[in-house]
Formats: structure tokens, sequence, C-alpha cells
DNA sequence: GGTTGAACCTCACGTAGCGGGAGGTCTTAC
DNA sequence: GTAAGACCTCCCGCTACGTGAGGTTCAACC
């Protein structure tokens, strides 16, 4: 008995851990359950105490954990905790962007059954510009532009999407062309512009500033004028610093 | 313009997208999103059209579709729906996995925190072998005994992995050494299998039905007679037959 | 018109956890 | 003795890109 009992093969192992052999196999390679054997012509051969092993390994699988930090743990067993707690604050994080892309495709659902014109891909186009400004925000920040999504309902939101661009396009347009801040045709699309924020917002000055410096910083081209040979003015430094003085405007009448 | 305006270039539209320029290379590949033109050396030249197009498939992206299924939807947009439809289910299959995930977590490290014997190690075995069941069930079923486990609280739970593995083998012991069923040793260790699937199943007698069944199918090498060279008896139909018989004369009684 | 730094190009490998198949050997039961 | 199963070792495939490596090309500045 110098194999120290080493009596089970693979397939059996498999059956009795619901895993495939190809999984042990992998197991193997990856030095995470070596066969405590091997049979003369190279046969696996597994003894009770590895079978106890991949037990605890299926386990932790299961629970989602890698196959590293299972390795990991199973050397050093007053990790269990740390690990354990890691792995639940990352199913808490998976949980809450489900339930924000559950009412995300909740509402798209909406829209897409509700709208004919503009058709589905418009649709879509314009959803998805809008959705570039999420990038560069916190979870609260997305639950809180969710919520507000949520309360103003399927048309406004529809009229959101469609407004946003076209009331940014007139002021950088505007911008370029040296039109001064205080001009009337101005002042009323930047009246549109203060619509349409409070809309996307609700009101929440942090969300506003967070936006509006995510914009600054990645709104390059956003909208007509990254194009190859023209100069980058976009939403640029520019374009902010000519809103701001068009808002300047509105505030002081 | 033979190019029809193609003048945006990898860089730009990266920018305006919040992707990345691998990103778009990556879609070039794929044919989801071919630039409309190329200069001379080969630099991707995209049009307005295409940056539109890339606005879907980010939106799409950002949902969770896949690439494919994103490919398809845009050649076919009365698919939307469909798709959007068959994403929602999957999510709200997720959701239901991380919460149940999430109350195994929460036990697991319930059950780390409170023991010290058996070790954590071990403890982690038992809970694995049993896990091994839950294979087979349907999401309802493991819902049940998930709410189970709640319901009986941490003593009971760690009671109960140590237990059903030493009944089980008893009886298979019993069973090999053909013990008749009516064997009173027998029948107080029957009496402690009753309690052990009351206990695990909280009474659902669909549940124990389904148990059963997976454990008749699957339990065969379970416990400790898959060993190369032995007769595979395990959790097989003999050892079914004979707790069958076991149970019956308790009945009787 | 030359130079330089940024942007661009095309490979091509790496990721996590196996699935699945090819092509060959071993074992075991009849 | 033989045939079926179980086993072996490669090795490619999957998702959606990240991350270089090694070599053009572009745009601007002197």
């Amino acid at each position: 008995m110098t194999d120290g009992g080493a009596r089970w093969s693979v397939g059996a192992l498999a059956k009795a851990s619901g895993l495939t052999v190809r999984a042990l196999h992998h197991y193997d390679e990856l030095g995470l359950l070596r066969p405590s054997a091997r049979t003369e012509s190279g046969h696996r051969r597994y003894t009770e105490a590895d079978l106890r092993r991949l037990y605890q390994i299926r386990l932790l699988r299961e629970l989602g954990i890698p196959l590293d930090d299972i390795a990991e743990l199973l050397t050093d067993p007053t990790a269990v905790r740390d690990v354990l707690a890691r792995r639940l604050e990352q199913i808490e994080d998976e949980q809450w962007r489900l339930s924000l892309l559950g009412s995300q495709v909740r509402n798209l659902m909406e829209q897409v059954d509700g709208s004919w014109r503009p058709d589905s891909g418009e649709l879509l186009a314009q959803i998805g510009r809008a959705s570039v400004f999420h990038d560069g925000l916190s979870r609260e920040q997305r639950t809180a532009l969710a919520e507000q999504s949520d309360r103003i309902g399927p048309d406004a939101r529809r009229w959101l999407d469609a407004e946003w661009p076209l009331v940014l396009t007139r002021l950088a347009e505007h911008c370029r062309a040296g039109t001064p801040p205080e001009d009337p045709e101005v002042q009323a699309t930047a009246r549109r512009l203060v619509d349409v924020v409070a809309m996307f917002t609700g009101g929440d000055q942090e969300l506003v500033t967070s936006v509006a410096g995510f914009f600054r910083e990645h709104g390059h081209g956003m909208l007509r004028d990254a194009r190859v040979g023209q100069p980058d003015l976009g939403l640029g430094d520019e374009l902010w610093d000519y809103v701001s003085q068009v808002y300047g405007n509105l505030a002081g009448n």
C-alpha cells in the first residue's frame, strides 16, 4: 500500500462529485487537485482525501469563487472568511447591476413598443448616444438617473432623447459662428437646455455637476465636429465656456 | 465625395462613443461595424451613419446582449422586441441565481464563524458533499431547500451535514452485510434517516421524491464503494431497494 | 522640407473554465 | 480472444475585447 490507498478512478470521482472528467483533468493541470497516484500506464488514482478536497472545491466553485482563490484558500484555511466576504460583496454589486439593467431593458421595451416614428433604429441610436454619459457616474448617480427616468415616463424620455442633441448642436453652431451669448435666439435655446437638464437630472444639483463635468472631459466629438481635418470643437472647452457665458446671461435677466 | 462623407477616424469615433479603439477594431473584424471607407494607406474612415450604428451597438452591448445577437438584430429591426424579451428573462434568471447564491454564501459564513470543531475544511467538505444533490433540482425546489435551510438555522445545518452521510453509510454497510431489514439496529438507523429527511426537506413530499430520485440515479459512488476493483454498490439500486424495504417495515410497526 | 510625436496599422497572444473531438492505449467482462 | 468502455494526451473553441510588438502615416511645427 505505498500508494496510500489511492483507489478512485477519474470517472468514479466525476460521478461522485457531479463534475465532468474534463473538469477533473483541468483541475489536475492547474494543480488544484492532483490525483495522489497514477497507475503504471498513467491512469489517475485518487484517494478519499482527494475526494474530500474535491467536495470543498466543488462547493466553493458553486458559490462563484475563482479557481485561483480556491487554491489559495485551501492552502490557508484562515482566508476562508475573507474570500467569502469578498464574494458576498461582489454578489451584491452584481445584484445592483442586474436590477438596474432590468429596469433599463424594461424601459427600452416600453419605448420600442410605443414608437413607430422615429423607428426603432433611430430610437436605439438616440438612447445609445445618451447612454455614453453614464460611463463617468457612480453607482448612486446611476441609480438616481434610472429613478428619474422611471419617474418621467416613456413619452418624456422619448422627447428628451431627441431634444438634447438638437439643443446642444444648435448651441455648438452658435458658438462656432461666434453669435454673442446675449443674442435672443441663443438665450431661447439656452432655456431649452435648462429644461432638458432639469428633466434629465430631476433637479439634483450634484448630478448636474457630475454629468456636466463628464461632458466637458469626454464630450469632444460627441456632436458633429470631430471629423478628420476639422478643428476639434465638439463639446470641448470652448463650447463649455460659451454655455457658461450664456447661462450667466440667463441668470442675469 | 465618392466616399460618402466618410470623415471620422477610429480615435475620434472611440472618443465620441466612449469605447476603445481596440473595440472598434474588433467590431470591424467581426463585420459588426465596418468603416464605410479606408484611406489609401489603410486608415479607417467612418461616416455619421456608422456613428449612428455604433450608438445602437453600444446601447445594446451595455444591456448585455451578445454581439452576434446585435448583428442579427441590426439587420432585422423587427427582432428587437424578441431579443429584449429574451434578455429580460435572462436577467431575471440571473437575479434569482444571485439571490440564492447570496443566501448560500451568508449561511456558509455563519457556519464558518460559529464552528471550530469540525474545522472549516471539514465543514466545507461536508457541505460540498451535500450540495451535489442540488444539481438535479428545479428553480423552485432549490428555493425551497434554501428556505428550509434558513428556517432550521446554523446549528441544525451543521448537525444535518454531518448526520446524513453517517446514516447512509451505516445503512449501506448493513445492506452489503445482508442484515435483514427488520433488524432493530437497522430500524433505529432508518428512524435517524427519517429525521434527516424531514429536517432537510421540511416535509415537502415532492422535494423528498425529487431528491430521492436524484439519489437513486446519480448517487452511485457517492459514499465509499466506487473504488477501483470494488463492485459499485454505493447508493445504487440495491441500496435503494434495501432502504425501501426498511421503510416498509418501519411503516408496518 | 525635414522632423517629431501622436495616431494609425496589422498580427497575435492572453483571459476563465472548461466543452468537445481526434487519435491512440488500457482494462475488463464475456 | 476480442470488443466495448474507460482512460490517456494534445489542441482548438468560446466572449469581448486588453495589451503589447513592431512598423506606417499623419499633422503640425520649425
